[in-house]
RNA sequence: GGCUGGAUGGCAGAGUGGUUAUGCAGCGGACUGCAACUCCGUGUACGCCGGUUCGAUUCCGACUCCAGCCUCCA
């Protein structure tokens, strides 16, 4: 069983094979930590994250890396208009980032590098470029010369000639070319940060940070580099530009790409321009960070995924049906899944198969039915059981206790005024149950329509009267 | 205009050259005091037009429409 990556570099899917079958290296761009992160940033962190668990079920090391840019033009714009040092105000927002990805479930990277420890190497890149005629200085400015590099364009399959003719490209006398990008620029204004470099006091530019951090941390070439499709051009185009031009024996910078698809809201992209975004804070304060992330995960990673309530819902019931599973089969016998067993399981099958994570959730679906099959053996339903927390683990799922979940969290969603307290609440179904030995089933049926008016929806079963947030 | 993707049943969403997932919703039934939960049964849907084929939703071509990138963007 090999892993399936889709690879954007050559637009179709292909086995993974790791450079060094000993240690796979795994990038994926990170925030630009200027304000709270909307749900679609989330989406390749929640991808991602379940990629690398997913690797590291067949690896027994994972160098996972995703950076915080805590460099860029629009964080020295917001900080100076919130009257903040740059350093404190990112750091804010990435402490932020980190509590929302917790939230969504997602373990932390191998490695979090921060684009301002890096300026040694990015300086170290920059040089090396110019050394070998793929940069050029001017006016305080030093920029890659596209022209230089034969197969530019290689990863977004556009040619020069139809992006200058469409004229969309930042023409500046500077530039020997407009197609030419920004390696480093001079800092001129008190708020702008800045570093000494033999090219004057500046900042780099957007791209080297990302080629800086994986040279320092995973190599000159990786095996799997991932973010978003809309990063595709010009910041991963120009990446590969750096990455291998910077190297007096060029390599591939990178094996693998993999582009998660945008969210849409509405059918058009969430956007932080647009303004049509939701941020993950906003978003869990109504809903678990589960139900956030079994929405992310609905859908094939590469396909837009379109954001709405009826989204919401859906993975609600998913989830319900899982815990509800487990809480209804806690009396069988504990069963595990050896490494190799779960390799071969259908949940993994279909996570190796280029994430298909729809797939995958079918499959715990399908396993949820067979716990439910009183007919079967206990040994066999032990073992749906089994596979299922462990493969709703690699997918970074069922992280609670049944009783949690139903009891707690599910007390999170927009529905549901949650007026009463779980002791108000047991105290009712005591006056039900009370009512219904009575033979006085009216007054059960209101106790059972008060309950379900306060958002709690109970089930009669053998061992008792249950309840849940609905 | 150039380049990427996509169009599947009421909705979401996999997949496949012929046996046509999965979930939700719907319908019928079992269970239940009634419900809920659960179980059983129930749906031949693949944008449009051609082509290849014994046979295409699946392969090829044209068309229509949608989204994304070409400027910051996950």
């Amino acid at each position: 069983m090999s892993i399936q990556i889709y690879n954007s570099l050559h637009n179709r899917k292909e086995p993974f094979q790791p450079l060094d079958p000993e240690r796979v290296t795994l990038y994926v761009c990170g925030p630009t930590v200027y304000n709270y992160v909307h749900i679609g940033n989330a989406r390749p962190a929640v991808v991602f994250d379940t990629f690398a668990r997913v690797l590291r079920l067949f690896y027994a090391r994972v160098d996972y890396a995703r950076n915080i840019t805590d460099i860029d033009d629009k964080i020295n714009k917001a900080a100076h208009e919130a009257g903040e040092d740059i350093g404190t105000y990112s750091r804010r927002f990435t402490a932020a980032y980190h509590e929302d990805m917790a939230a969504l479930h997602n373990l932390p990277p191998t490695i979090e590098p921060l684009a301002t420890d890096h300026l040694d190497v990015m300086q170290e890149l920059i040089g090396n470029l110019i050394r070998r005629g793929f940069a050029y200085e001017s006016a305080g400015h030093v920029l890659f010369r596209v022209e230089a590099m034969s197969d530019y364009g290689r990863l977004s399959k556009r040619r020069t000639e139809d992006m200058i003719a469409g004229a969309r490209v930042e023409v500046a006398d500077y530039k020997e070319s407009p197609m030419d990008f920004v390696l480093w620029k001079p800092s001129t204004e008190a708020h702008e940060p800045g570093w000494d470099s033999p090219w004057g006091y500046g900042r780099p530019g957007w791209h080297i940070e990302c080629t800086a951090m994986i040279n320092r941390h995973l190599g000159p070439t990786i095996d799997i580099h991932g973010g978003g499709h809309d990063l595709m051009f010009p910041h991963h185009e120009n990446e590969v530009a750096q990455g291998t031009c910077c190297h007096d024996e060029p390599e591939d910078y990178v094996r693998y790409w993999m582009h998660n698809g945008m969210i849409n809201v509405e059918g058009e992209k969430m956007s932080k321009s647009l303004g049509n975004f939701i941020t993950v804070r906003d978003l869990l304060t109504r809903y678990p960070g589960e139900q956030l992330r079994v929405a992310l995960l609905s859908a094939q990673y590469r396909s837009v995924l379109n954001w709405s309530d009826d989204l919401l819902a859906q993975a609600r019931q998913t989830l319900d049906r899982f815990y509800g599973a487990l809480r209804d089969t806690q009396s069988l016998p504990a069963a595990d899944l050896s490494p190799a067993e779960l390799r071969d399981s259908p949940v993994v099958r279909a996570l190796c198969d280029d994430l298909n994570t729809p797939q995958a959730l079918a499959e715990l679906h399908q396993l949820t039915h067979r716990m439910y099959q009183t007919g079967a053996a206990d040994a066999e339903r032990a073992r749906a059981r089994a596979e299922l927390l462990q493969g709703a683990r690699l997918l970074g799922l069922l992280n609670h206790s049944p009783e949690h979940w139903f009891k707690v969290l599910a007390g999170t969603a927009s529905s549901g005024n949650q007026a009463l307290t779980p002791e108000q609440i047991e105290q009712a179904l005591e006056d039900r149950k009370a009512a219904k030995k009575a033979r006085d089933f009216a007054r059960a049926d209101a106790i059972r329509e008060e309950l379900d008016a306060a958002g709690v929806e109970i089930q009669d079963t053998r061992e008792g009267t249950r309840w849940q947030w609905k």
